[in-house]
DNA sequence: ATTTTAAGTAAATAATCGTTTACTTACTTT
DNA sequence: AAAGTAAGTAAACGATTATTTACTTAAAAT
């Protein structure tokens, strides 16, 4: 039996992400894909199910997955609160930074119903991911040091202003010069964590 | 001549938002807004050009442009940064969970390319709708309460959460209890305001 | 009341969509 | 070396896409 191209997966994955990123996921269409991993169609049937396999999977394995093990680099549930948030916004940061197509696909993941059952599954939800995480939260929750609050809303006040940021590094990627510099996220950081404690903490 | 039926253009809009919260901005086809809105396809060219102009104002015009005058209301320069940072967000969480089909394509604007060059020119970017809001900013600046961080650090900060937190009140509409409550968002307000201080402030 | 004119309709346009059919190629197993 | 088999290709499938052509309708202007 002849056995499945990897240099051929490769080239769908890394040409779909680039189609997305480039033109938008609305744009990207299973014979342009083909056409552009240079291949055939049927090539991409016989890797994945269907489109929404494909996206799925795209979303799933190369974009949270990947990103997952990037922002739990270094960090650890012991860590202090200010410590372990300026760990993760400075993963998260360094994370996209060099990975521009992937971020594209996340914040599709918030938009398109498609993807976004997935993001809500797997993810932030309360996968495997979030969980150290969601732990190393509720630690400081009890230590008195964090308000009660659900931990969606946890979720919100630390994650969203990170990837807003993100967005507007790129935004600006090709004026004459950068806005969002490293130091301001991690300024930025200080500031979520203020607002996160308790008052008087 | 005969006169342009506003009914059949206002049908058009309303069938569009719903189209596009309910199935997904992918799975808006003209001939199916058009039967939807019980009219010929060639109608929807006789007020608009084409789908991107369509698409570009049913953003700018019904779903920025109302949200625009919805968060300011109430809301003036010359408010303390608590006062006017908490109007901003009780407005604003008020103003989509009353209008979810707007909020979907508002969530639409950060990754569709076609309408974010829309978002951008427009709205947070720079244009008169930001204006009351970064002066606001800017004079709590200049007063020493807020560090003087690029306005769109300090947009990040107060916006992203906001928009965070409603769409986990939609996500959440059909569980048993709701979990994001007004009182929920205007505590996330105050730790927000916390965080935008400078310290010891 | 008739003319004028753009609004509106039904149906068709070429292009492109996701996916499949019919066939060939290349690799593993015997 | 030959047989077997799934990977891979080229081309086509019907369905659907955005938009237009040819025609009808309704209302304002004469």
């Amino acid at each position: 039996m002849r056995p499945k191209s990897v240099v051929k997966e490769e080239a769908i994955r890394q040409e779909a992400l680039r189609i997305i990123a480039e033109e938008g996921l609305e744009n990207l269409s299973m014979q342009r894909l083909a056409k552009a991993a240079g291949i055939s169609p049927r090539t991409i049937y016989i890797k994945y199910e269907n489109k929404e396999d494909l996206l799925v999977k795209l979303f799933i394995d190369v974009v949270l997955g990947a990103y997952e093990t990037a922002v739990l680099k270094d960090f650890s549930e012991d860590m202090t609160l200010d410590a372990g948030v300026t760990a993760i916004w400075r993963n998260t940061f360094h994370y996209f930074r060099k990975n521009r197509e992937r971020f594209v696909l996340m914040q599709y993941g918030r938009s398109s119903p498609l993807l976004n059952k997935a993001y809500q599954e797997r993810d932030i939800g309360m996968g495997a991911f979030f969980a150290p995480i969601h732990r190393f939260l509720q630690r400081h929750v009890r230590a008195g040091l964090l308000p009660r609050y659900p931990h969606e809303v946890l979720r919100a006040l630390l994650f969203a202003p990170l990837f807003d940021l993100v967005q507007e590094y790129f935004e600006y990627r090709d004026r004459p010069r950068q806005i969002i510099t490293e130091k301001l996220v991690l300024d930025a950081a200080a500031a979520v964590i203020r607002g996160l404690k308790k008052p008087g903490k």
